[in-house]
DNA sequence: GAGAAAGTTTGCAGTAATGCAAAATTACAC
DNA sequence: GTGTAATTTTGCATTACTGCAAACTTTCTC
């Protein structure tokens, strides 16, 4: 039951990923992000600075330990939910999904350090989040034909990135990944009532 | 009953801000946006290099007619929007009066020109206007007091920013800002109605 | 008007991020 | 194993963008 051998490529891969992480987290904490550049990161991670861009996009992300793979996972998951539901209803339950391999993920108790001592870094982090939007807004429109039009698909997912982004803008990551799952369901309980001051 | 004489300063700051933006609007037609630089447009102006950054946050805004007072401007009617109106509509109000500042802009035909031949401008475009978001999140965790709390500011903000996103998005510019402003009124409608598949 | 105060432009230096093509590494076929 | 195809790493060049401090311009005060 357990997955193929990964191959010597793919064991590597994850080791840079994995020493990148773990140098960022470590720097960060020593001198404060800003003080770290990426060359400091390549430098203690043993690879040439080009490097760092194959696997993150912004200097920031190497402190999150979840990857690029994971908005994958929420698209496959949505492709999976029944055509009748609704399509917000569709979005959270694909965002609900995928929260296990949140959860699995090792490093959140650095990352929670990190994001307490420098509270700034959550902005940019939630700033980086607009690249994957655009993917969740095509498999979107894709999903619902021409149910609701372009800007539907658009607002939507976009919507769907704002409850994430401000669950995420507000969480206490002493809370761990259900508190943060919590956030995202009262988010999406809100935007599912319209948004109203209280929900009742 | 018109505004004071604005100033030699003024008077020339409005004129870079002009020549920068008419630099970049002809260049990007001429070559397209990638084949243009910062330093280039700057030449065409006749201002240095670092001056452009005063005036815009990112190469792509200068073809905007629009510019970073709008947003608080919004701020402002946000404010002065009774205190009993629900966060949202006073949210879509506020939106709404900035229209008139927004149409009175000079610029829409070649802001048209440039975004029909080099569509990949508005996702640039789009991207950057995450920084205003910010801004609207803590006028309006201000204006709500404890409503809602954090999350529901953080959401509100998100979900206007994401419907103002969404209309930008699929507008066709020919239609003139009238147009923008009945999808904008029509993401705001479905927002409201808690995004179903279909406006009732 | 002269001089102080405030605001703007500019140069400089440095970092983030991306494209491209060559070199190195791993996987695969026989 | 050897050779070949596919990936990954790396170096290089370039551009976007930011902070800082000095020079310059406009405005204000008397």
């Amino acid at each position: 039951m357990q997955a193929a051998a990964p191959g010597l490529r793919e064991r590597k891969k994850a080791e840079t990923r994995a020493a990148l992480r773990a140098a960022a987290v470590r720097l960060f904490l020593e001198r404060g992000p800003a003080a770290v550049t990426v060359s400091d990161i390549c430098e203690a991670a043993g690879v040439s600075a080009r490097t760092f861009f194959n696997y993150f996009d912004a200097k920031e992300e190497a402190l999150l330990p979840w990857d690029k793979h994971l908005i994958e996972e929420v698209i496959t998951e949505l492709a999976a939910r029944p055509a009748a539901e609704p399509p917000l209803t569709a979005v959270r339950r694909a965002i609900e999904q995928t929260f296990p391999s949140l959860t699995a993920s090792t490093g959140w108790q650095a990352c929670d350090r990190v994001l307490t001592a420098y509270p700034e870094l959550r902005t940019t982090i939630v700033h980086g989040m607009l690249r994957n939007q655009s993917r969740l807004a095509s498999a979107l429109a894709e999903r619902a034909g021409q149910t609701g039009g372009r800007l539907y698909s658009q607002l939507l997912a976009g919507a769907a990135a704002s409850a994430f982004r401000a669950a995420f803008s507000v969480w206490a990551p002493e809370t761990g990944t259900a508190g943060l799952q919590a956030l995202v369901g009262e988010a999406f309980d809100r935007l599912a009532a319209g948004l109203p001051p209280e929900l009742t």
